[in-house]
DNA sequence: ATACTCTGTGTTTTT
DNA sequence: CACAGAGTAT
């Protein structure tokens, strides 16, 4: 064939491309490993900032270079937005060398995306050869709970002298043992150990839900794996998936959990044509299962050691950043990873920033925001870290009261929306009647139907061969009879797919009656669905809607928003979770204080203290150029402690002691508004409290 | 009998 | 703020 001659050609003769001259020398050696064909595994250490992502793009293009066929390429991403970065620079780098060809090749790239998504497409594929109708629908965590929570109380287990864990923990801990595959005995042990004399009526209860999933032809994001694993470990199924992927190749490989890892072992059992990139001083998803011993064994994990190349020069940060940046992650217990290193010198060192509250420090941040955007950087060159997304509230308040547009990533999302799950809930209904979950909240929505009668027409729809059928023979309560017709029009135009998008609206028309009565505030729920309306209508069908959005759901805020909003320029707020993998000129950490970084809920624990320490560190290692830490002296907590809601006096991070206090540059700052206020307060205090009290004597 | 309303209680991080 | 459970209205 000419193509492979062409191939041939240039593997044999071709001088090295130039794409690989611009890489350092443990860039281009983790690229040009194997050089091209399938060969030992490869394990790439790649520190913060060292160009990681660009040393993933250029092995797969190289790969493609040297004759690979993308299509048989199999690259996973810990987010789509990742996957679709990757692929855009594959291609721009592939250009150069291929000129013509590339677009047509690189169309085949296809096989792109996270580990859930890449699931739930080859489940579809072999869904008959498993007994699972294609059509199924796929849970998120709050469907995947309210099952639970279903299951839970049809075990009367709701009703337990001692309270029984509630459905979120049931899942969390149901989810814990998927992907850890460890005993129930022992996730409950070292993770929930509240819940240890529980569990018996744990395995009763979860092994009720998966017969639950099944019976409603459902998966929740766990499945997504289990099912892949399972399927990988059937010998027929395994030869052929094993045949259809040359290249392997996995990012954040530190953040990847045993059910992953199993997967890729039983797909590839001797690690030829895999190639794994992380780096464990950024492992920080422990509490989804993610285990970092995978990336620390992944060297001796096959009978032919993997070849491991470790990358740490970094390009993001100044040295000073750098040097702070090491001396936080140097206080670790265990370092399986060199220092970083940079050429980028700097005489500015991180700031950490004392104020004397939240409300203050949100008008710092403020202020410098506002200041460094005269000075040139753009907003979104700008980012604002926290530990939990509830931290930037007082934030959010000061930037919307002085007009500074903003995105926040992370903590509630637009799908978590109550209007937005009941729409859904309308297509997933009809994409899959047997989906209980969106029928009970389908129904629930018309006035005078509530948990007894969702149930006893799901029950006759069941029982009946035809389900129009069952709908319609099931009586309502009289409260709702005037709507019931008018829902089974719906259902039944829905099932004859009046095409897509137009089901979408067909769905939002019927929907906006009772969003009005619902709540208070329809007019701008109206707008969001109006949003979702927009999303659909990127999407090809329903199915593939309703599955993309569950699996990688816009993950901020006004995200949304779409087209409009992206030329416009506005800051950058994140949880340092959804922060992993990007980078900004002027990064603030928000709330760098006992209690909130460690979070006080993980202070205890050994092993989650120092994942405390190395979100501390992803945090600091976002930064380009500047970076500031702010500490308030005073912040909220809303009270775990039996005394409720109050003020707490903070102290600054036990992750910087005062032995690394030579990596920064301490100063406090207070705006003028609450320094005046303070002097305007009178110096003497008055005794009232014993006035009170004397009152009594 | 069922649905809806009200009150007390516990709040990380995400595919 | 959302969740669970109790109490009230239909």
């Amino acid at each position: 064939m000419l193509h492979d001659r062409m191939n041939i050609a240039i593997r044999d003769s071709a001088p090295e491309p130039d794409y690989l001259s611009r890489l350092n020398v443990g860039q281009r050696a983790a690229v040009m490993h194997g050089d091209g064909c399938s060969a030992r595994p490869l394990l790439i250490v790649a520190g913060a900032g060292s160009g990681k992502t660009n040393t993933l793009a250029h092995r797969v293009a190289h790969l493609i270079v040297r004759g690979a066929d993308p299509r048989r390429i199999l690259l996973m991403t810990f987010s789509r937005r990742a996957a679709a970065e990757m692929t855009k620079r594959v291609e721009r780098i592939a250009a150069d060398v291929l000129k013509e060809r590339a677009g047509s090749l690189l169309e085949g790239l296809s096989w792109a995306g996270t580990f859930h998504s890449v699931g739930a497409r080859l489940l579809r594929d072999y869904a008959l050869d498993i007994g699972l109708e294609p059509a199924f629908t796929i849970h998120d965590r709050e469907d995947s709970a309210d099952l639970m929570n279903l299951v839970r109380h049809e075990l009367e287990y709701s009703e337990t002298e001692h309270r029984f864990p509630t459905k979120a923990t049931c899942l969390a801990i149901y989810s814990r043992v998927v992907n850890s595959q460890d005993a129930i005995e022992a996730v409950l042990g070292s993770a929930f150990p509240w819940c240890i004399g529980w569990s018996d009526e744990l395995k009763r209860l979860f092994g009720a839900y998966v017969e639950a999933k099944q019976a409603q032809n459902v998966v929740d994001y766990d499945d997504l794996l289990l099912y892949w694993s399972q399927l990988a470990a059937e010998p027929e199924i395994a030869a052929h998936l094993a045949s259809r992927f040359d290249h392997i190749l996995v990012d954040e490989y530190q953040d990847t959990n045993r059910l992953q890892a199993a997967i890729l072992t039983a797909i590839k059992p001797d690690g030829r044509g895999l190639t794994v990139v992380g780096d464990d001083a950024q492992s920080i998803y422990s509490f989804r299962a993610a285990e970092v011993r995978n990336i620390l064994d992944f060297p001796t994990l096959f009978a032919e050691p993997a070849d491991v190349v470790t990358l740490d020069q970094n390009y993001r940060s100044t040295d000073a950043i750098l040097n702070a940046a090491n001396a936080v992650i140097g206080e670790a217990s265990e370092r399986f990873t060199k220092n970083l290193w940079t050429e980028r010198a700097s005489l500015e060192k991180p700031l950490i920033v004392t104020v004397p509250d939240e409300a203050e420090q949100a008008s710092y941040v403020c202020d410098e925001v506002l200041k460094e955007r005269e000075a040139g950087t753009l907003l979104k060159e700008q980012a604002v870290l926290f530990r939990a997304a509830h931290h930037a509230g007082p934030l959010e308040v000061e930037l919307t009261r002085r007009n500074i547009p903003f995105v926040k990533f992370g903590g509630l999302k637009f799908l978590d929306a109550a209007h937005v799950k009941d729409l859904l809930a309308v297509l997933r209904f009809a994409q899959n009647p047997r989906d209980r979950i969106a029928g009970f909240r389908v129904m629930q929505l018309m006035p005078g139907i509530g948990p007894s009668s969702a149930a006893n027409a799901i029950e006759s729809m069941e029982q009946s061969l035809d389900l129009e059928m069952g709908l319609a023979r099931f009586v309502p309560p009289a409260r709702a009879a005037s709507d019931w017709p008018g829902f089974i029009d719906l259902f039944c135009e829905l099932r004859r797919g009046p095409g897509w998008p137009a089901e979408m609206e067909r769905a939002r028309l019927w929907y906006e009656p009772h969003l009005e009565r619902k709540h208070e505030d329809a007019t701008t729920r109206k707008a969001d669905l109006l949003q979702l309306e927009q999303i659909a209508s990127a999407y090809p069908s329903r199915e593939r809607f309703l599955t993309e959005l569950t699996l990688d759901p816009p993950s901020a805020t006004s995200d949304e928003a779409g087209p409009p909003y992206l030329d416009e320029d506005y800051l950058i707020l994140s949880t340092i979770h959804s922060a992993k993998g990007q980078e900004w000129t002027k990064v603030f950490v928000l709330n760098a204080v006992d209690g909130c970084m460690p979070i006080d809920l993980s202070a205890g624990e050994h092993k989650e203290l120092e994942e405390e320490r190395r979100l501390l560190y992803v945090a600091m290692t976002r930064a380009k150029d500047s970076l500031h830490l702010i500490t308030p002296q005073r912040f909220f907590s809303s009270g775990q402690m039996a005394r409720g809601d109050r003020h707490v006096y903070a102290s600054r991070t036990r992750f910087i002691p005062a032995h690394l206090l030579e990596h920064f540059k301490a100063t406090s700052w207070t705006s003028q508004s609450f320094r005046q206020d303070k002097a305007a307060r009178p110096r003497s205090s008055v005794d009232i409290k014993g006035k009170m009290r004397s009152m009594w004597k």
